[in-house]
RNA sequence: GCGCCCGUAGCUCAGCUGGAUAGAGCAACGGACUUCUAAUCCGUAGGUCGGGGGUUCGAAUCCUCCCGGGCGCGCCA
């Protein structure tokens, strides 16, 4: 509807004054007094003709006196349209059969987002980049969008190994070894957790496993984890490159076969706790009511050959070349300050080639659009990124990045620091756990993508009832209490609506209107907080009217009622909040 | 030093593809529950839109400089 009146006011004024090369626009009036719609048209095109503003807009308005949609007025330089009764009328009683919005056709969407290394819980950082994306992708999809959401784990390369390393580590702890956790180890607590449950063989650990992927045997898990000892460990050390003085020169003399073993052990036990992790984080995630249609792991690019065949790609088109004992990728000649490396001098794979990897097997599945939420911490890999796709000769410029700025947690009015490694910070289960779903995911897209968020913890806590998200439930909640009353006392409900729109009614069907507009703000920014504007406003509307009009009193009233439930309800459920039938 | 983002009411933030008196929530103050849930409503108060300059008929919005804050500038991911 929105969008339909919106092109009706310019293919208009287009044709009947027949100005094709001006550009003028035609939006929502800046005040709901002046009118519903408003466009500048007159001064623009006055400016061109070299005519006064106010005969051009008396013009503009003549060309709408017998339109069957709206009536327009001049106010100074503008033109004003307000939507015809009949007009609003008819938008009620089709909406309440369904809500019906502009589509965007039938593009086929990737979005990545909420991407984080398998290596421990889910901060809150990454719950905001979870949030974002996931109502991206519900917008996305109710505007007809054909979209594909995708988690990407980073479970290949260095900081999988020092997960292990410290897995192991806190394995030997719970079995009496006197062993310290290195200073760039995982010093979190559940790692301590997950060892001692592993030991305790426990089902639920292996659940979990199982949900991020562990396909091996649990026994011979629990076989290794019980024969652990401390030399295991100092081979560990040795695979992590950590003392890089001492190449291990056990190589050359060891007993290859129980190398191999050795590596085979390390692997599984890897293997195992990065499933564990990725386990945990797809489980948080769907907690926050995010789910993936994907979960696509980075250790299998490097098993297919894709990282090779990318290498040897760019190798062929000559960007690539070999300098103290790494080799680098010309970037320089894409618009880069320097060079990036794509395999190092000890012969492992950076996360830079690995994620070309990644995003040409995307861009082979055939997508229209390609989505990346990230941290505004990654903005300049994400330039850097665009750089690389360009060299290896794909579309870069259907790959967007959706940067969003970081959550700062606030603890007793101090900004508290977060480091993972450290285990130092407050997880989104922490947070789930202290508020509930519902308030994170409304605050975290509250804001626009690039404000710093200051979460109050203790603010969460304790004036929850004050939090805006109730506000907005509050109306779903007061509408089906309405219902139910009446319902019990034999009112019959009103199925269609036929009374007058006038004052704070009329306001409201409005404000339903311009639904389709918030969506298609989120749409065009990338950036959801524009729908959750909309509820806000929508949610005041309804209060005033709640208090204005008695449906009890006046039942030609309740189709606005259930018209309002119904679109608080989408609009909630676009950013996955919940809408209660009581509070 | 270079790059990205931010600076709007006491606080947290909308508004920024230029337009008509700068908005909301919270906090403050004063009212409204025998009436569909007062987690609400009505009212009051609160702003040189960080600062200077420029473009324009018109600037919170665009350009430029300055000040202040966040983040990033690895053969980490």
């Amino acid at each position: 509807m929105f969008e339909f009146i919106k092109n009706h006011i310019s293919e208009k004024i287009y044709t009947n004054l027949q100005e094709f090369d001006v550009k003028f626009d035609v939006d929502e009036a800046r005040s709901y007094e002046f009118g519903d719609f408003a466009t500048n048209a007159a001064v623009i095109i006055a400016k061109k003709r070299g005519v006064s503003p106010k005969e051009v807009a008396d013009e503009i308005a003549a060309l709408f006196e017998d339109d069957k949609y709206l009536e327009a007025s001049v106010a100074g330089i503008f033109v004003n349209f307000r939507i015809r009764e009949d007009v609003l009328k008819e938008f009620v009683n089709s909406s309440l059969e369904s809500i019906e919005v502009s589509k965007l056709g039938l593009n086929k969407w990737h979005l990545e987002f909420g991407s984080v290394n398998p290596t421990g819980p889910v901060s809150l950082g990454h719950a905001r980049q979870a949030a974002i994306g996931d109502t991206l992708a519900r917008v996305l999809r109710f505007l007809g969008v054909d979209v594909v959401t995708e988690h990407y784990s980073n479970d290949a390369g260095r900081q999988v190994n020092l997960l292990t390393m410290s897995f192991i580590v806190r394995i030997l702890e719970k079995k009496g070894e006197n062993v310290a956790l290195p200073e760039d180890a995982y010093h979190g607590d559940y790692l301590s957790e997950f060892a001692s449950r592993l030991l305790e063989q426990d089902e639920d650990l292996l659940d979990m496993a199982q949900n991020g992927g562990f396909e091996g045997d649990w026994k011979v898990v629990f076989d290794i984890a019980q024969n652990l000892d401390m030399e295991f460990l100092s081979k560990v050390a040795g695979l992590l490159g950590d003392n890089s003085g001492e190449k291990k020169e056990n190589a050359e003399k060891g007993d290859v076969s129980e190398e191999e073993m050795f590596r085979e052990k390390f692997e599984l036990l890897k293997n195992f706790i990065v499933s564990v992790c990725r386990g945990w984080i797809l489980q948080t995630f769907k907690r926050f009511r995010v789910t993936f249609d994907k979960v696509f792991s980075e250790k299998t690019l490097h098993l297919s050959g894709a990282l090779k065949e990318v290498f040897e790609n760019l190798q062929k088109a000559e960007l690539v070349y070999f300098k103290d004992g790494a080799y680098f990728l010309k970037t320089t000649e894409f618009g880069d300050e320097k060079d990036r490396v794509l395999i190092r001098s000890d012969g492992t794979p950076t996360y830079f080639l690995s994620d070309l990897a990644y995003h040409l097997d995307k861009y082979r599945r055939g997508f229209d659009y390609y989505i990346t939420v990230l941290g505004q911490d990654h903005h300049e890999y994400a330039q850097r990124l665009a750089i690389g796709l360009k060299a290896l000769g794909i579309e870069a410029d259907k790959f967007k990045v959706v940067l969003h700025q970081f959550v700062n947690l606030k603890e007793g009015g101090k900004v508290v620091r977060m480091s993972k490694r450290s285990g130092k910070f407050v997880t989104l289960d922490e947070l789930m756990n202290k508020v509930g779903v519902d308030p994170i995911r409304f605050f975290f897209v509250s804001k626009s993508n690039n404000s710093h968020i200051e979460f109050d913890v203790e603010l969460a806590q304790s004036q929850t009832t004050e939090n805006p998200v109730y506000y907005i439930q509050y109306v779903h909640a007061r509408i089906c209490g309405i219902e139910r009353k009446l319902t019990e006392k034999g009112i019959v409900l009103e199925t269609a609506f036929d009374g007058k729109l006038d004052g704070i009614k009329r306001h409201l069907v409005w404000q339903l209107i311009k639904f389709e507009k918030a969506l298609w703000l989120v749409l065009n920014s990338l950036s959801p907080h524009h729908l959750v504007s909309w509820l806000m406003e929508t949610a005041d509307i309804f209060h005033k009217l709640y208090t204005e009009v008695k449906v009890a009193d006046n039942p030609e009233y309740w189709p606005l009622f259930a018209l309002a439930r119904k679109y608080i309800a989408q609009g909630l459920d676009l950013i996955g909040v919940e809408a209660p039938e009581r509070m």
